[in-house]
RNA sequence: CGGAGCGUAGCGCAGCCUGGUAGCGCGUUUGGUUCGGGACCAAAAGGUCGAGGGUUCAAAUCCCUCCGCUCCGACCA
């Protein structure tokens, strides 16, 4: 039983300035949490004990689906992380740090790495898989732009899991076992999580899911079908290209000027013609040598999707001096006649009446056939998905959705095993690279996530399972030792009942402790006082609903245990 | 890094434009009246005005430099 005369809790009535969505406000504001520096926090007792509690269940989750637990060091040495490479290409995102001996660490941002060399070393054969190990432990990355509290912070705690397998099926069933896991931990923890098709970003593989918590806070934009359940991250998302209709050939290409045109939709407005009869040409630099992309008018170009066609080549912008010393101006520029490697979207495939830059200033193409006048040397999918395009497995239109991340799962192959020559003997005494997976929850974003999805506009509204206590008992004449003494018998009970309590017992006017309990959102309310045993024992009331209910001192326990359920 | 904004008591803010005694609300402490949805009265504590430099008789206020924080874009659990 912990008392709000004994904790270290205040609760602030306003919301610091520098608190934007409403779980950061809510958690500062319940005492929870106190901001260090930006993108570092302080758990304060009660916002502790909620982040155990998320902990705990994801412990029993990954214990249930066969996964150990460890512990790996944060402090990682250069060594490793240059075996594969990572040192050099993580760049800016690790935090780098030098011992007295000048020999140089990353402070862990994650641990394939880590993990990689400790199976190597404790694995020799394929009677010893598959193994599936994790880790809770405190990650750090030097983020460009922490944000939201512990949306994305400096330094954060994770749950990172990886798997080891002797085959490709192995590891998919590997994979399934983590991901069916993933869907219980957040189910548990009273979220909506929904597993979305992601890219593989920088960790590598084959495919990944993404579980997102719904949000229009979410730093992520998904593309959902209402109709088959396709769900995609829209870094990732495909469509069904519908083909742009010019499709006929009408007259040879003809140069026109347009003075001062630059943009597709100024052109299409000076041609006098739709911005998807423009086809937008953009010039990239791939591992630093130009290339030309096309997508209609009206569409944006991918990236990832580019880097993916491209082998995963380095993706970056040209300069407009580059893009004129490739092609042309920018601003009119266009396939026809350039000698560096053009590839356009799937929807221009036998567009063959379309406008482009001519590669001179103020002018560009009328009626261009890609087929006839441009060398393209693939149709692939390129763009931006977005929303009301055709989903790509059913055909109906997509939804684009806000998403927060709390988790993420990956096929990684034998991308890491192979660099770090990490294999096993089979049945034939062959040596074998050993197929992994990796598989992160971000453990202090999902605590906020539940609050971001779970509150009203007087607090937090906890889920049961992650409330830092399940009922909060308000002694209300904490003067009038009938009413502490019952109280007191009732907090007891509970707790050898097996119910954490918190009792606000401070000698404030019952409204602050009204307000304070709605705004720490505990499930079940207690109020004991002189007035609530005149009625007739104590007042117990969900967070959740509208009035209390007076039950006697006698069945006052059964009934608050009942509630939780 | 690019763009925008902010930095004054624990929290929220005013004062700055037009230089001259550092203020308000909440919170905190003490006393009193109150007491079922953020009471009232009285008294009090609490400030390197983000830092450094400059202008000036005089700087929170004007100028310069730096630092920190927040928001919008590229990174990601």
């Amino acid at each position: 039983m912990m008392r709000w005369t004994q904790a270290l809790l205040a609760t602030l009535r306003e919301a610091p300035q520098d608190a934007e969505i409403i779980s950061h406000k809510l958690l500062i504001r319940a005492g929870m949490l106190r901001k260090v520096g930006g993108g570092l926090y302080t758990f304060m007792p009660l916002g502790m004990r909620a982040l155990r509690k998320v902990e705990q269940i994801i412990r029993e989750e990954m214990d249930r689906a066969g996964a150990q637990e460890i512990l790996m060091p944060a402090l990682q040495p250069a060594e490793l992380w240059r075996t594969t490479g990572r040192w050099e290409s993580m760049g800016a995102g690790m935090f780098k740090v030098t011992d007295r001996k000048e020999a140089k660490y990353a402070l862990a941002p994650t641990a394939e790495e880590v993990v990689t060399a400790l199976l190597k070393g404790e694995v020799s054969s394929y009677r010893q898989l598959p193994k599936t190990v994790y880790q809770i432990q405190t990650k750090f990355r030097d983020e460009i732009r922490p944000r939201f509290g512990l949306m994305r912070g400096k330094e954060f705690i994770m749950k990172d899991a990886y798997s080891f397998d002797t085959t490709m099926d192995a590891a998919d069933k590997s994979y399934q076992a983590m991901f069916d896991a993933y869907v219980r931990i957040f189910k548990r923890c009273g979220l909506a999580a929904k597993p979305v098709e992601a890219d593989t970003g920088d960790i590598g593989g084959s495919s990944s899911h993404e579980f997102m918590v719904l949000a229009p806070s979410g730093e992520d934009s998904i593309l959902d079908c209402a109709a088959c359940g396709y769900a995609a991250n829209q870094e990732r998302a495909e469509r069904q290209s519908m083909p742009v209709p010019y499709q006929q050939e009408v007259a040879a290409a003809e140069v026109v000027d347009t003075p001062g045109q630059e943009t597709c939709v100024a052109v299409a407005a000076f041609l006098n013609v739709a911005v998807n009869q423009i086809v937008k040409s953009l010039v990239v630099l791939a591992n630093g040598q130009p290339v030309m992309v096309l997508v209609p008018g009206d569409r944006e170009l991918n990236e990832l999707k580019l880097k993916r066609i491209l082998g995963g080549a380095k993706i970056s912008e040209a300069s407009a001096e580059a893009v004129a010393a490739a092609v042309g101006p920018v601003g009119s520029i266009g396939p026809v006649g350039v000698t560096i490697p053009v590839y356009a979207d799937r929807s221009l495939e036998g567009a063959a009446d379309v406008v482009t830059g001519a590669n001179q200033a103020g002018k560009h193409l009328l009626h261009v056939s890609l087929a006839r006048d441009a060398h393209v040397l693939a149709y692939e999918d390129l763009v931006v998905v977005s929303e009301g395009d055709h989903c790509p497995r059913c055909g109906k239109p997509l939804a684009v959705r806000r998403g927060i991340e709390v988790g993420h799962v990956f096929k990684l192959g034998m991308k890491y095993t192979q660099a770090f020559n990490a294999t096993y003997l089979d049945e034939a005494g062959a040596a074998q690279t050993m197929v992994m997976g990796c598989y992160g929850i971000g453990v202090t974003r999902t605590l906020q996530a539940i609050v971001e999805q779970s509150n009203d506009a007087n607090g937090i509204v906890w889920p049961a399972a992650i409330a830092p206590y399940q009922v909060n008992l308000l002694i209300l004449d904490p003067d009038n030792r009938d009413v502490v003494a019952r109280a007191e018998a009732l907090g007891s009970e509970l707790e050898a009942l097996g119910v954490d309590v918190f009792v606000d017992d401070r000698a404030e006017r019952p409204g602050i402790k009204f307000k304070d309990a709605d705004l720490i959102g505990l499930p079940v309310r207690v109020v004991a006082g002189a007035k609530s045993f005149e009625k007739g024992g104590f007042e117990v009331r969900r967070r959740t609903d509208a009035d209390a209910v007076i039950r006697s001192p006698e069945t006052a326990a059964a009934a608050i245990v009942n509630l939780l359920k």
